[in-house]
DNA sequence: ACAGTTTCCCGTAAATGC
DNA sequence: TGCATTTACGGGAAACTG
């Protein structure tokens, strides 16, 4: 009986098709509320139990007890939780779809008991498929396990679990099925955490990372940077918690990821966005090169995904735009941005961005992009006059205007009126200087000789 | 005893604060799950009663039957339906507070059934609030009613449903209560709606329409311009159906209403929004004026509410500016589109708006605004070079491109891009034409004398 | 096929809980 | 009080349903 149990158990297989937007081909993230699918499917082929076999899903069987105790939330499935009859599959095998499942929390009354309480991003649960089976007079119970699952209630917590994800698929390539892993996780060797996040941006942009790009991450996460030979050190180990906790690597990570998918797929693909790379080495690259070579840096600084391009300026100034973060660049791609980008310093506006590093003509790398969208945006419509959008800068940056207490202020009181355009004549002094042409035209971006 | 109904369901008096954003004192318009608050006060105070009525909130009450058969959606309430005690209020009085009601629709088997059913929107409901009232022996109800509630199920919905109270509380100054309205809805006149309209923009937008724009309006949704005194004919009529239904007048200006609300209350507020001209008076107006003038008209033709500005050009043209979206105007205020737009034409950069209609200089009617918008991104930060956006145009508009049949194919089509790119130089001819200055820079907004 | 209507669910903001 | 977590719901899009 006990072998007839073990072979049917591994004899089912769980797939599950959940709509998040993070799940790949292992739908490990489920959101309370929020529908999600299951198949279940019988891989042996025993046709005679057509229509006998009931099939129940369970949450966290067997360690439920378990998990309360260390405080872990319980969930119950909201509507589908009758089991479904067994059904043919055109293959001849037999399964069970279970269509329209949802998690729901059961409140317990004290939760926060537990000392060493993971957050819940770190809740490793399962959901076990249990068919109560007849046999021979006897009666036993086949199960099929899911893999791990988070469970989430907002999708701000995706990230975080996402990060839960990789780290046990790394874990469990040792050690499978480490339900309590993050109890207490240990480090990772960083050669195989940097092919996971590789992975990542092989994922979601079509490219992995090179490594430049991973050697800068190393230093960012492994830091320690005594061994600057910059070689891949077997010994370098990542904390769970470096890597996870708040205002951490991955959250920063992720945030670009999402740049990437939401804004430049296409550019990140063609690998014209170097993307890692420190401001010291930014540095290091530009400064042997000719005027208006740049090239185009993830922002370190800005917390959900940014940005920015650092280029050769006149006397080889290395200079850095504010990065653009995914808000901004829904009104404007980036290849537009550096097609069009002016800057307007000493009276004179020109465009500073020449060459892609190393040396690749910035229409030859990017053309293909903002041709397109300029097309579009250029066509007559209606007899309206057409229009874009363009990205412009004045430098050198005007005195900084002395602090203001009460900006609040400023948009009933009048008095401020005076003082606002004096600093904004200093401003736009270059960018604005007023010159008679034909007609009454302000004439802003000339060139005086 | 019915002397006593009477004086007691007068003194009740309901009470609705639902989040709907477009409700204001009376929450007419309800979404299926999605929670109100009710609160019902009994007038009369009548300590004696305390903790001893019930209040039950019962929708569409007496008129279910009248109402199925005419094929109105029925609806439950979720949770709250059961009925609170009375308790008592600062002032003295009895009241009950519903605090978390929200609605679901009772699916009924046949629905299409009737002939000519109205729309959802068009479905005038009744939320009723009845205590069971012992007295001397005796047993009564007693009612209050909500005003007609509109119940949708999706934001989408919610700019018909807003037609219909408007239309619902003109008409019902004259015959109020009358819930089957949409049947066979009797037209408006102009005189009246014209005004409904107006409070609108009060509301919304702080100020009301002037005699001008509510002219332009009366010729667009009265039409019939036999008279073109353009004096308010107070036999005009509007037809609810010219009003209400799809791409008709009320959708245009809703979706101008929510452009005003997002993007330019103040601006409208203190009245430099033209807004409602005619391409033609526009004309009128401009054509006497000197160049620079300009002035902002809301889009007539686009769907969901845009603007653009007419200006007086070189020679008197006329010309106005592709019509600015509100999903554009997230990126970019409109005052910081009018202060820095500048036109490429014969290879001379310019900015073509100097004056609003009539004659107020630019600075002056809009300074107030782009100044502090121009405040925050013009700060250095962490030593980037700050930015902006500015909204530019090449005119006049180089000759259209050949029609391509398979625009899907260019971005994977490698042979194209040398048309794409003779096409681009085309279009760019005057805006980037390429001269040498110190070092390499192209300098492409230059006006070369 | 289609239009009116509802459902679904992300992403943000607010509320809640601990 | 602050942070972790959940709830709420607008808005866009897909799914439904006659």
């Amino acid at each position: 009986l006990s072998l007839l149990m073990k072979l049917v158990t591994n004899a089912l297989v769980v797939e599950k098709q959940p709509v998040m937007h993070k799940s790949q081909h292992r739908p490990l993230i489920l959101k309370t509320e929020v529908q999600f699918k299951v198949t279940v499917r019988f891989l042996a082929n025993l046709p005679e139990f057509k229509y006998q076999l009931k099939v129940k899903p369970i949450f966290d069987k067997d360690v439920e007890e378990v998990k309360t105790a260390s405080g872990f939330r319980r969930f119950d499935f909201n509507s589908d939780d009758s089991k479904v009859l067994d059904v043919d599959t055109p293959g001849g095998g037999l399964m069970a779809e279970f269509g329209h499942m949802s998690l729901k929390e059961k409140k317990s009354r004290s939760k926060g008991q537990c000392e060493n309480r993971l957050v819940v991003t770190e809740e490793l649960h399962i959901i076990k498929f249990v068919i109560v089976f007849q046999y021979a007079g006897q009666r036993c119970n086949i199960e099929a396990s899911s893999l791990p699952v988070l469970v989430i209630s907002s999708t701000n917590q995706a990230s975080s679990a996402w990060a839960s994800i990789m780290w046990w698929n790394m874990q469990s390539t040792m050690e499978p099925w480490n339900l309590s892993l993050f109890s207490n996780p240990p480090p990772l060797p960083w050669q195989q955490l940097s092919k996971a996040l590789s992975w990542q941006f092989l994922s979601v942009g079509q490219r992995e990372l090179d490594e430049n790009q991973l050697s800068m991450l190393r230093d960012k996460i492994v830091g320690n940077c005594a061994s600057e030979g910059r070689s891949d050190d077997p010994d370098d180990h990542v904390q769970w918690s470096r890597f996870s906790k708040n205002e951490s690597a991955w959250m920063w990570i992720d945030g670009i990821l999402d740049l990437i998918k939401k804004h430049m797929v296409d550019i990140w693909r063609d690998g014209f966005i170097m993307g890692f790379v420190s401001k010291e080495r930014t540095r290091l690259l530009l400064e042997k090169k000719p005027a208006g070579t740049f090239l185009i840096r993830f922002s370190e600084s800005i917390k959900y995904g940014a940005i920015t391009f650092s280029w050769v300026d006149q006397n080889t100034h290395i200079r850095a735009v504010e990065p653009y973060t995914k808000k901004e660049l829904q009104g404007i791609s980036l290849p537009q941005i550096i097609y069009h980008y002016s800057l307007t310093a000493h009276g004179k506006t020109r465009k500073p961005l020449l060459y892609l590093y190393p040396d690749i003509p910035k229409d030859v790398a990017f053309g293909r992009y903002y041709k397109l969208s300029e097309m579009s945006s250029t066509v007559d419509i209606n007899g309206y006059v057409n229009r874009k959008l363009v990205s412009v800068s004045v430098y050198p940056i005007p005195p900084p205007s002395p602090p203001r207490e009460q900006s609040m202020e400023v948009d009933t009181d009048v008095e401020t009126d005076t003082d606002l355009q004096q600093l904004l004549d200093e401003l736009f002094a270059d960018f604005s200087r007023p010159t008679c042409t034909q007609g009454h035209f302000l004439n802003p971006l000339s060139l005086q000789g």
